[in-house]
DNA sequence: AAAAATAACACAACCGATTGTATAAAGAAA
DNA sequence: TTTCTTTATACAATCGGTTGTGTTATTTTT
């Protein structure tokens, strides 16, 4: 054996390569220890798992010889027999947000605990990857799902397999309205609220609202209708040309959406924005036309990402429980899998949001 | 079946559900199928993958009986019998990190292409979990293994089971130097260099460096290597006082080592810190103290993080490939699976990191 | 000491797709 | 018509744990 090193472009490198003896050890199955111990295959797989009905004596000894041939069991023989798999299956967007590599996390945390294994799959926001990698989870037979749509997402149809086939299902953030099984969310609406009413707190009587989306993702109207009820209540107009619907969530749109609101006269003296990288787009924007923020504009943001605290000024935020939403999510799986027959009742659990306050909408 | 909210904190909304059908559709397996054809399962089998030796006739009536019934294939029958699983386990630290959550993506991306489903395990930078991650992922009889190791791992004979066992294994990034497989990484020592050498190019003579980790994450330490070659290789001396360990590589362990730096008279004149996240540490740690950026020090990051293009000033930096390895590093793992046998010779692929000039370091 | 109860383990079916081999039917060659 | 191919499909073993039931010992009860 040797090392051939490839370069790819034009680096190089100096590395030792030590080769580890290669005797192939084929997979043990309980079959070898069985053979080894004699006896019989059942009181191996049953010793392995301090089955009652095995001595004391012979789960020692399995579980020694089991260690020492280097028995790994077979979690595909081990599913196909019971049907179930251990395993949670999570079909999000993408992993690249903040928001959601974090609610990975949660999931993972929690999943790991009870000897969950997580399988992950991106719909990139498609609904066509959407319906196929649900597809590909029942057929990997996972023990549950944990799904945040897609946002093209309308037709929701091709999650039934799994509730129809009592597999618990629980959708995270970015829920359907229609579908009966558990949820877990925050409430965008008292969210938006509780931000635009520390703008109005602040003092910001003109306050702008950056939102997003169609009418089938209710997470950002959600946030929206907070907004304009917040304003009501406070007996604050609601301007349709304080309000701009961004077509993407991106760096960029923010940008073009922000200078819009500033060549307006007078320009806004608040900004709501249902995400941090909005929020920030809007804040620079704010400093390279020479606005001061928050003295000029206060701007909140949502999510609570890394960069909210590293920007300067910082970013105000909405916390966005994302770690905890995944560990509920996953924790509503176990339970479920755990009890003969899944919960009549489908929760949704709603989880705390609170208002960051922070530089960029601290004005008193 | 009705609903029930669960209030967990003191947020209300407002939802309708609907319930749908619920009528129990148990798993359609190729034996149903069979039954309403009256066909073998072998031929059902067969004609599922155009098997030649089946007639155009059969296998159109087949696939259109298993659409109808709603024949989803069990991955674990195929698996255990065919003893692999068209299934790539990732092994990482944590996902939240950019550069790994890009990583994640890549592979995801090129695995997708390939039919591959993708178990994504994090090892929290344990090497206890690590070593029983792995060893989770062999039970599932994954097909592949990628690994990024975890900041701890001294001992790597863990991954042996799969290299012993012919399952392709390609580590990315944080590898092992002994262990004779694939490897996908970038030329730390010349990214070093190159990152140093632009401080050089601006003008800069007392170059600082911020470093982290151990002898064994050879990552950091390839950095220092460039570093230190870029500044010898210009007749500067390198002087220890610059070079500052972190305990750890966050955005507060950043904050101290820098403020150390400015500290000193004089202070020194570029920063070239081994990630963005310190690197704006730096940045923000200097206009703090009253130092403007780059005209009194200038600062180069690394990783070509999300946030290095919205700081401001914007942060120049080293790319740092995290898709293309991925995907580099799933097409790895899909080739070998692919030939009969692995390839005797591992490769390690190398791939390009480029100097991205912004703002921080632009004095020029 | 005989009957009953319990402990300890073995036997074998099962989960569902795959695949080497066998068989039957249809067509081609002799 | 008979034999040889070719085509189309069936049969049955297999992967490796799991689990209901059966079978022997061994111990306890009466």
């Amino acid at each position: 054996m040797f090392l051939k090193i490839v370069y790819r472009r034009n680096y190089y490198i100096y590395t030792t390569i030590i080769t580890y003896s290669m005797e192939e050890n084929k997979y043990v199955t309980i079959y070898d220890i069985a053979e080894r111990l004699n006896l019989a295959t059942s009181t191996i797989s049953r010793a392995l798992k301090d089955h009652h009905t095995i001595s004391e004596k012979t789960i020692k000894k399995v579980k020694k010889t089991a260690e020492e041939m280097g028995f790994v069991p077979n979690t595909l023989a081990a599913g196909l027999r019971g049907n179930k798999t251990k395993t949670i299956g999570v079909l999000i967007p993408t992993v690249t947000q903040p928001f959601l590599s974090s609610l990975i996390s949660g999931i993972e945390i929690a999943a790991q605990k009870s000897g969950y294994t997580v399988i992950i799959m991106q719909s990139h926001d498609s609904s066509e990857e959407e319906v196929n990698m649900a597809k590909s989870l029942y057929s990997n037979r996972v023990s549950g799902v944990i799904c945040s749509l897609a946002m093209e997402t309308r037709d929701t149809s091709h999650f039934l397999q799994f509730s129809n086939n009592n597999i618990p299902l629980v959708f995270v953030d970015r829920v359907p309205k229609d579908f009966n099984t558990f949820r877990v969310v925050i409430d965008n609406y008292s969210a938006g609220y509780k931000a635009t009413k520390h703008l109005i707190d602040q003092g910001c009587t003109r306050i702008a609202h950056l939102t997003a989306g169609s009418e089938f993702g209710n997470l950002y109207n959600e946030r929206k209708r907070g907004y304009t009820e917040a304003l009501r209540d406070h007996n604050l107009p609601v301007d349709e040309e304080l309000i701009v619907n961004l077509k993407s969530v991106t760096y960029e749109a923010g940008v073009k959406a922000s200078n819009k609101l500033f060549d307006l006269n007078p320009i806004p003296d608040g900004i709501f924005a249902p995400g941090d990288i909005i929020a920030v787009s809007a804040v620079q924007t704010a400093k390279k036309r020479g606005l001061k923020v928050p003295e000029d504009v206060a701007v909140i943001g949502f999510n609570n990402d890394p960069i909210s605290e590293i920007i300067d000024p910082n970013l105000s935020t909405i916390t966005h429980p994302a770690e905890k939403m995944g560990k509920a999510a996953a924790e509503i799986i176990i339970k479920n899998l755990k009890s003969a027959k899944q919960d009549e009742v489908k929760e949704i659990t709603f989880l705390n949001t609170e208002v960051l306050v922070r530089e960029s909408s601290a004005r008193k």
